[in-house]
DNA sequence: CCGTTTCAGTGAACCGGTTCAGTGGCCTTC
DNA sequence: GAAGGCCACTGAACCGGTTCACTGAAACGG
C-alpha cells in the first residue's frame, strides 16, 4: 500500500502477528501452519505492505527465479520472436529471463553461457550455435539446460526441443521438385563454427534423392551482402529457377535482387523461404516458406525448463515438426 | 578452474591468504589493501576458482547490477531492435537487462513497472506507453529511471531521451507536400489510454500549417486486421494520393493492400514510413522512411542510466533528432 | 490410559557477501 | 619523544529471507 523508501520486513510482520518470523515465512507460503493463522499474516502483510525481498529470498533458498535465455543470434528476426515469446512465457510463470546475444560468435556463447552459470540462474535455455561444445555437458550437471533447435554435446541436456530440420528441407525441395523445379540456389547463413550441421548436410541427400541440381550459397549477415551475393548467383544465364533460403530475411535480400535484376516471382524465379516471419506474408508477391509454430516451441521449451526446475516429471525430448506454407512466391 | 558443484566462498579465499573474509573482499575490488595483498588475493581466488556470489553481494550491498527495461509493446519490430540494442549494451557494461513487455495495455505497464521495482532492479528504462501516469512520479523517488520516447509525469525522471516527434512529423508531411501531395491519409497505432499524445496532436497542426488534407486512420495491432483497414481506406474512389504510416510496420500492410487493389506504389499512391526498419530497404519498393538512429537512443538510454546508477554527473535529457531517407516509394 | 503420531509454531543457524567501527604498527611532525 | 595521522587489516554486525532441529499440545490407536 504506502511507498515507504523503506519496506517492510518479515520481522516486522512477525512483530505485527505475535509470530516468529519463521512461522510468517511458512505461512505466506501456505505451510506448516493453519488456515486461521496463514489469514492474519496475510493481512498484517498487506496492512505493512509487506512484500518479501528477492535477492534474499534467493540467497536464503538457492533459487532466484531467473531463467537464462542464450541466444545465437538476435539479429535474426525469427529468434527475436522466439526471446520475445520466451521472455513472456517465463513472466507468465513468475520468473524472469536474462536474455544474452551471443551476435553469432561461438566463442562469446560460451563465455556467456558462464556468466549466466555464475549470475546463479535457475536454468537455462539455449539455441546453440555450436551444439558440440563440451562445456554443455559440464554446464548440464550444475544446473537445467534445455536446448532449442539442435541436440547438445554428449546428451546431457535436461530438455530438448529439437526442430526435425530434415523434414524441413525435404518439404521445401519436394515442393520447388513439384512444380517442375530442377536448378535450385540454395542461401544458407553462415555458421562459423559448425559448417556440417546435419540440416546442411541433408540439403545435399535431399536434392539428390529428388534429382535436383543444387547451388548452396553462403549468406553474409548483412541484408546488403546478401542482395550482392543474390545479384551475382542471379545474374548468369545458367541462372537457377529456383531460390530456397534457410531463412525469410535472406529471401527478402532475394527479392531485393530480382528488382534490381527486372526479374519477376515467381514468373523468373520461384522464392521459398525458412522460419516463417509475419512479414513475409504481406510481402510483394507473399513467400511461401517453411513454418514452425513459434508458440509451440516457446511452450514447450517454457514448460521443459520449469518443469525441471521445480523437480517434476517431464518429457526430455520434444520434436517439433515444420509445415509448408505456400505462397503466391511459387505458384505455377 | 575447478567445475565443482560446490563453489568456494570468501571464507575459503581468507583462510587460504590468512587473511580476513574482509580484507579478501576489499582487495578483490581494489580498496584498502597494499598491491602486494592484493596480488596475493587475486593468485588465490584464482587457485580456488572463486568468483564471487552475485545475489550474495547484492543482498549485502543492496545493488542487483539489473536494469529493467520495460517496452510497451514488443511486437513492434522498432522496439525490438531497441531491446536486443539495450540489452547488448547493457552486458557491455556488466549489467544484465530484465526485459519486460506490456504488451500494449497500459495498466499492464504499470504493473510491471511495480513488480520490476519490487526485485530490486537498480533502475529502470521505460519506453512509456501511458506517460501521464502518477506512479512515474513515485517510481522515480525510490529508483533511478530513464525514459525513452515522452517525457515522465511530473518531469521526476532521471533521464529522458526523448525523441523530437514533431520533428518527424514535420520531416514526412513536408517531404510530401513537397511532391504535390494534398490529400493523406495518416495511420497511427493504438494508443488506448494516452489519444492525445503529442505527436499525433502534432499531425494535425502541421498539415493545417502545410495546407494538407488528412485522414487519421487507427491501425490494429495486427498486419492482417491493419490490411483490412488499408483496404477500406484505399478502395474508395477519393482515396487520399499519399499515405503516412507511424511505424514502417504499418506500412508494410499498406503495401499489402495495394496489391491487392491493383495500386502502383509510388505511382499510384507514394508511402512513407516511420521509425526505419532495415528491411524497408529490401521491399518493393524500397519505403521512404523516417529514421532514427537506434544505436544513439541505446547508447544515450543506458550511459544515462548507468550514470545516475553510479552517481555520476550527466545531462538530464536528452533529444534525438530524426532523419527522413527518401527511397523510391515516394518518387514523383 | 499410555505410547506414538501429527500439527503448529519457535529459535537459531545459515546463505555469502559488505560495511562499519575499531586496532595496532609505522611514519611524521614539532 | 609524545602526539597525531595514516595505512592495512580485523571482528562483528548486517542484509532479509529460509530451513532445520526441536517442543509442547492435541489427536489417535489399541
Amino acid at each position: 500500500m504506502s511507498d515507504r523508501r523503506k519496506r517492510a520486513t518479515i520481522r516486522e510482520v512477525a512483530q505485527a502477528t505475535g509470530l516468529s518470523p519463521a512461522a510468517v515465512s511458512y505461512a505466506l507460503r501456505g505451510i506448516q501452519t493453519s488456515e486461521e493463522t496463514q489469514e492474519r499474516v496475510r493481512a498484517a502483510a498487506d496492512e505493512l505492505g509487506y512484500e518479501a525481498h528477492p535477492i534474499a529470498r534467493a540467497l536464503a533458498s538457492g533459487r532466484t527465479d531467473m531463467v537464462g535465455l542464450l541466444c545465437g543470434s538476435l539479429e535474426d528476426y525469427w529468434q527475436q520472436s522466439l526471446a520475445v515469446g520466451i521472455g513472456r512465457a517465463l513472466l507468465a510463470r513468475d520468473r524472469y529471463a536474462l536474455i544474452v546475444d551471443a551476435g553469432g560468435d561461438p566463442e562469446r556463447e560460451l563465455a556467456l553461457a558462464r556468466r549466466l552459470r555464475d549470475q546463479r540462474v535457475d536454468g537455462l535455455i539455449v539455441q546453440p550455435l555450436d551444439p558440440a561444445a563440451a562445456l554443455w555437458a559440464d554446464l548440464a550437471e550444475t544446473l537445467p539446460v534445455v536446448s532449442i533447435g539442435d541436440a547438445l554435446h554428449g546428451g546431457k541436456a535436461q530438455g530438448e526441443v529439437v526442430f526435425d530440420n530434415r523434414r524441413g528441407v525435404t518439404l521445401a525441395l519436394e515442393h520447388l521438385r513439384d512444380l517442375g523445379h530442377r536448378r535450385v540456389a540454395v542461401f544458407t547463413p553462415t555458421r562459423a563454427s559448425t559448417p556440417d550441421r546435419p540440416a546442411d548436410v541433408h540439403v545435399n541427400a535431399e536434392a539428390d534423392r529428388l534429382g535436383l541440381a543444387v547451388e548452396v550459397v553462403v549468406a553474409p549477415p548483412s541484408p546488403v551482402e546478401t542482395t550482392e551475393v543474390a545479384l551475382r548467383v542471379l545474374a548468369g544465364p545458367d541462372r537457377p529457377s529456383a531460390v530456397f533460403c534457410f531463412a525469410d530475411s535472406i529471401a527478402y535480400a532475394v527479392y531485393a535482387a530480382t528488382r534490381e535484376l527486372g526479374l519477376s516471382v515467381p514468373g523468373d524465379l520461384a522464392v521459398c523461404g525458412y522460419d516463417s516471419h509475419p512479414m513475409s506474408a504481406l510481402l510483394t508477391p507473399p513467400l511461401t516458406t517453411v513454418d514452425w509454430d513459434i508458440d509451440g516451441i516457446v511452450h514447450a521449451a517454457v514448460k521443459l525448463v520449469v518443469d525441471v526446475i521445480d523437480g517434476k516429471p517431464r518429457k526430455r525430448r520434444v520434436v517439433r515438426e515444420p509445415e509448408l506454407i505456400v505462397r503466391p512466391s511459387t505458384s505455377p
